[in-house]
This record gives structure tokens, C-alpha cells and sequence, in this order.
DNA sequence: CCAAAAGTGTTACGATTACACCCATGT
DNA sequence: ACATGGGTGTAATCGTAACACTTTTGG
């Protein structure tokens, strides 16, 4: 049991199989009042037909995310963004050229500060509604999308992680839109309310936003 | 923006970087009333001084699935498992000899089932109490065990996933003392039961328990 | 027969839901 | 002025938590 012509142990070793490991990012928006996710186009590499996930390959001095901010930003700009990891993937040939293993992160964002201009090897990059997704992406990145909304929707439940997806200063049924948006469902005006008073995590800020009827009250998160 | 010059476009390439990626599995047990985990030392490779969880490579033909049974099997004995992906880890320095990225999943099982011998490199092997977890564990393990030890708990909360923790036939008693187990709390014996019975996967098997006062109910998982 | 554990229902509380009217603003 | 959307409170319901005594069995 000790020693040699044990060559399958298991243990990591010099020669050990390796393959490449890429971070793909759901990047979710929220725009004219409806829940949206960020596809790009490439001009080479593997399903360039395909609408897919920004996503790359991590180098050996990276984390993932190093890996994940760095790809976001080469392949669309968007610099500081706060992801969050959901979930591994490494089905044997979801990658045509080789065994490639993909950690997916989601992050979420507000599109208006970040325009859209092509980078890198993008060819199109576009926002799509949720509702909208094409029907055929690259890999295996539906299922990746359906994985990473489903983890938004189980995490808004008890925390509050809009991210940057609304102005530094907004109203409550602005807030109410987007959880319905990011929720897929109706909410109760006064309910809603009552949640996010008890959340004590707004500032109501004194003004009224204008040109709106009714003249709703502008918030901010507090400090 | 076509073409060569363009090297670094975060496609997987056929030179892409590459690195060793593992399976290391969290198997918890439960035994005398207590939450237990599995931990191993190795006799050949890094940290063969500490304990450690089970876990090793994966090949170029698994997925992580496949590798985590593989490895469970080589390292224990232990068959048939339910395993759930965790998380993933990928610091650089987590491992000694290269880099590595590993992918933890959990399992519950009952530890009775699966007695202990020493197969493969395991030098030994040995179920720890949960708050007898040796201090200095191999690579970053105390952290993947602490993932894991959450994530079950949030699991618990909704679902009933006590694998295959107890007996074929258990009171309601011992159910009630693995998930104050689990979820490090005492819980009140009318409402545990209400929720249980709620749930409708339980059925009466018509006998009672012997060698212990009161004289308990025994049940099953109904099909 | 005594000690120890099993079994069993009801009440109180808090959280969630449903629901309707008046007010402020833009046009 | 009027149409549109913003703002507000209360009652009903549901789920959860608190709680004590009787029954069964082993020793």
C-alpha cells in the first residue's frame, strides 16, 4: 500500500490531468421597467453564430474573480461590478475544442451607466429581455442563464442585492417595479412597502421627483 | 480588430492555460446523536500530516460527478452516494504543488453502513464529532467544511434530505434528535411532529420500538 | 412501583395577505 | 379640470411558537 505502482491515487501530481476553467458571467439589467441580460456576439472562436454569455478563460496568476472582472471588462467595459458565483459546470463535451470546466457568476447592473461599444473580439453585444432570449445559445449557457435567474430570485427573498441597478436616488415604486421585474410577479403596493420600511436600509431624502404625477419621494440607501 | 495581433482574446484556445481540478466531498455522518464528518490522512502527498476530507482529481473522461464517486470509492469504500455541488474554490496558492481548483460537494450517509477499512493511500480515516474538528486541517478544508455545513442547513430548512442517515424504520424521536443535530438547536416535539406529518412522507409501520421506554412508533419513508 | 421517555391539542402571537380611498402632480 | 400615478391603514388569515399532562415501557 505504500509507494509505487500505486500510480492512481488520486493525489495531485505534476502530470495530473488538467484542462482550462472559464468564467462566464450573467450580467442582468434593468431597463425601461423590465429585467434584462447581457449576450455578446464573438467574431472568432467557437459559436460565432451564437448569442452567448460574456465568459473566458482564467490564466494561472487569476482567481475567478480576477478572471470574471477581467473578461466583463475586456469583453464589454463595465469595471467594478460585483459578482456573485452560482454554480459549476463541467459536462465532457460542452465545449467543442476541448474539456473545458466554467464557474458562472451573476451580477447585476444598472445598463445606463455602463453604454454598450464592441470590445476586444465582440461583434455584437445587446441587451435582451428576459423574455426574449434567443432560442439556440452557445454551450450550455440557457441552462447556465436559467440557473443564475433562479438564484437571484432565491436571494432577493431575504436580502436586498439590486446592486447598481437603479439611480443612487429612486422611488419606492420604482424599487416595487424592479422586484416584480426580477420576481416575475405582482406585488401589493402597501406590502411591499411595509417589507422594505421594516428592511430600514432607505433614506428618504426630502425631495420629490419631478415630472412624475403624483410627485413621488426620492430614497437612497442609507450611508 | 479581426484576427492575430489579437492573442489575448479569453477564448479558450488549444495553449489556453490549464489546471488540475478535484472533487473534495464533505460526507457527513450521523452516530451516538451526534453530526459527524469524514475525514482521512494520506501517506503519500501534500499535507501527510493532517486530516483531511476525501477528495482527488479529476480525469479526462469523468465528470465531477463520476470523479467524486470515484474517489469516495477509492478513498472509503463507500457506494451509491447522493452527492451535491457546493462550491468552487480556485485561490492560487490553495495547493502546494501547482494550482488547482477544486469543487466540493456533500453527502449524507449513515455512518453504520459503511464501516471503515483503510483502502488506497488512506493511512487513516475516522469520523470527527462536528465540534471536535481537528484545528489545522489540510489546504483550505476547514473553510469547505464550513460551506458545507451551511449549505446543509439551508437545505434543511424546506426539504427533507436526511439521505440515508437513519434506519429503515426510526421513531420520530431519533428524526427529531438528527435535525437538532443538524441544525445545532432544540426544537419543540409538538411542532416537529406537525411539520413532519404535514409533509406526508412518513408512514406508521405499525410497530413499536423495543428496548426503549415509552415504547416509540417506528416509521418509514413512504414507497 | 418508579423513573424515563413517548405521545398528544390548544392558545397566543407575529407575519402575511387582502383590500379602497384620498392626495399630488403633469397635461 | 381631469387623468394618472403616489401615498396611506386596518382587518382577516395563516403559519409559527409556546406550553403541560397522560401513557407506555424498562428497570
Amino acid at each position: 500500500m505504500t509507494g509505487h505502482g500505486n500510480l492512481r491515487n488520486f493525489q495531485v501530481r505534476a502530470d495530473s490531468f488538467e484542462c482550462s476553467v472559464t468564467t462566464d458571467i450573467a450580467v442582468f439589467g434593468y431597463v425601461d421597467g423590465k429585467l434584462q441580460i447581457l449576450l455578446t456576439k464573438r467574431s472568432v472562436g467557437d459559436f460565432t453564430n451564437h448569442w452567448m454569455l460574456p465568459g473566458g478563460v482564467m490564466e494561472a496568476d487569476e482567481t475567478l474573480e480576477d478572471c470574471a472582472h477581467k473578461v466583463l471588462f475586456a469583453l464589454t467595459g463595465f469595471k467594478d461590478i460585483h459578482f456573485e458565483q452560482v454554480r459549476t459546470y463541467a459536462q465532457i463535451n460542452r465545449h467543442p475544442l476541448k474539456r473545458v470546466i466554467t464557474i458562472s457568476f451573476y451580477a447585476l447592473v444598472k445598463p445606463e451607466n455602463h453604454p454598450l461599444h464592441l470590445k476586444g473580439n465582440v461583434e455584437e453585444i445587446s441587451w435582451f429581455d428576459m423574455d426574449e432570449i434567443p432560442k439556440k445559445l452557445g454551450f450550455d449557457h440557457a441552462q447556465i442563464i436559467q440557473d443564475a435567474h433562479l438564484f437571484l430570485k432565491t436571494n432577493l427573498k431575504d436580502r436586498l442585492i439590486v446592486g447598481e441597478l437603479l439611480p443612487q436616488k429612486f422611488t419606492l415604486p420604482e424599487l416595487q417595479n424592479l422586484y416584480e421585474n426580477i420576481l416575475g410577479l405582482k406585488l401589493d403596493k402597501r406590502n411591499f412597502r411595509k417589507r422594505i420600511f421594516q428592511m430600514d436600509i432607505l433614506e428618504n431624502i426630502g425631495e420629490k421627483k419631478a415630472g412624475v404625477k403624483g410627485g413621488p419621494m426620492l430614497y437612497s440607501y442609507k450611508h
